[in-house]
DNA sequence: TTTTTTAATTAACGATTGGTAATTTATTGT
DNA sequence: ACAATAAATTACCAATCGTTAATTAAAAAA
């Protein structure tokens, strides 16, 4: 306990977070219930009891997935954005690359588990919405800049802006997961970010 | 075979159709891969070896299912904008039909199956496919009356605004799907509309 | 070398999955 | 009354599901 490199017992053939990146991608791809024990022995390398002392069960496993593939995204969107002084350009950045990490035929994990489980699983429903009300916090704050600098209207409500980009990420997402192609989504993408973010005439209500 | 009212053999205890409904709602509710065969039964009242012999296996019964829910779809909207003159008003009730329909904690039996079966399904994906053209096509349409009626602009391109309509429309059914409330989603709806088709000073492309 | 500790592996658990064959029940035509 | 027909029902199938117990293998500590 007391000494950091040195353990008794059998060494680890693979260390738990390549393991648990590989986890992530099954879940990803198959989705929740689609991924059997069997898929994700195949896809870890690791034998089921294995699977089960190191990341509990199957549901414990799914929510440290969930939770990896969060921490790559938050962490790719500030890659992405890293270095860049406009807002607005940041914000086109970052909502970007979320796109690119919707590899076509996969859609987003947040996305699919947001209709396949969270529906029937409160725990993953509220690390859904946990993280969503980060990313929208993230692009609230740019869009916040933004008018501040005045390169988008100060006339722009940006909660309201902020939800009608974050849902149409989410419309994009499900037509990734049936195929959609990346550049056809960038396009359609920005398009809504112009938008959204450029001066328009009126808003009418009815 | 000649006669129409008269046939041998055990009557039904239940029309077909009515079963046939409520195993879409069970697919709507539960999912593909969710609903089990005991679901199904459950849902319909019939048995299994009945439903084998009326429907075929469970995945003919999720087809059936599906197109039933098309034609109800298709159906609600164009109630919802019979009689309807102006070609904007009917977008609007059209579309928002569609939401209406994606009761809370549902979302859309359509966009659901997108991301649940649509990856690994070729038939059901072709299904869907087909049905968001006719879907979107019927909204072309409508577009294009407000343009020569001159209720939108004339410089609006049909095919992106009728793509920024249904990706949207998808984004909201996720979040349904995951408890956003009806309300909420209308007004989400309505602020995506007039920007999509209310004129704009400018678009900037970069 | 022996003990201890921990991981890898094998084998098995009961429950549920989608799917059928065999049988019973109910109705029509002869 | 008696086949003929068709739906309802029961019982059952092999396969797979998620999960766990028992055992074996490999390294450090004594």
């Amino acid at each position: 306990m007391e000494s950091l490199a040195l353990m008794a017992g059998r060494p680890r053939k693979a260390e738990p977070e390549v393991a648990l990146a590989a986890a992530m991608s099954a879940f990803w791809e198959k989705g929740y219930e689609g991924t059997s024990m069997s898929d994700l022995t195949e896809a870890t390398g690791l034998h089921k009891a294995s699977l089960y002392k190191t990341f509990g069960d199957k549901h414990q496993l799914f929510v440290s997935a969930l939770k990896l593939y969060f921490n790559k995204t938050a962490q790719a969107q500030k890659v992405s954005r890293s270095g860049e002084d406009s807002p607005i350009k940041a914000i086109k950045k970052s909502v970007t690359s979320t796109i690119d990490q919707c590899a076509e035929g996969k859609g987003c994990l947040a996305v699919n588990s947001l209709i396949e489980v969270a529906p029937f699983d409160p725990e993953i429903d509220r690390i859904l919405k946990q993280f969503r009300q980060r990313l929208e916090n993230q692009l609230a704050r740019l869009v916040e800049e933004a008018k501040e600098r005045q390169q988008i209207p100060a006339s722009i409500n940006t909660n309201e802006a902020v939800r009608l980009i974050t849902v149409f990420l989410h419309g994009l997402s499900a037509n990734m997961a049936a195929g959609m192609k990346v550049s056809k989504a960038r396009t359609l993408l920005h398009d809504q970010l112009d938008l959204v973010l450029l001066p328009k005439k009126k808003i009418k209500r009815t």
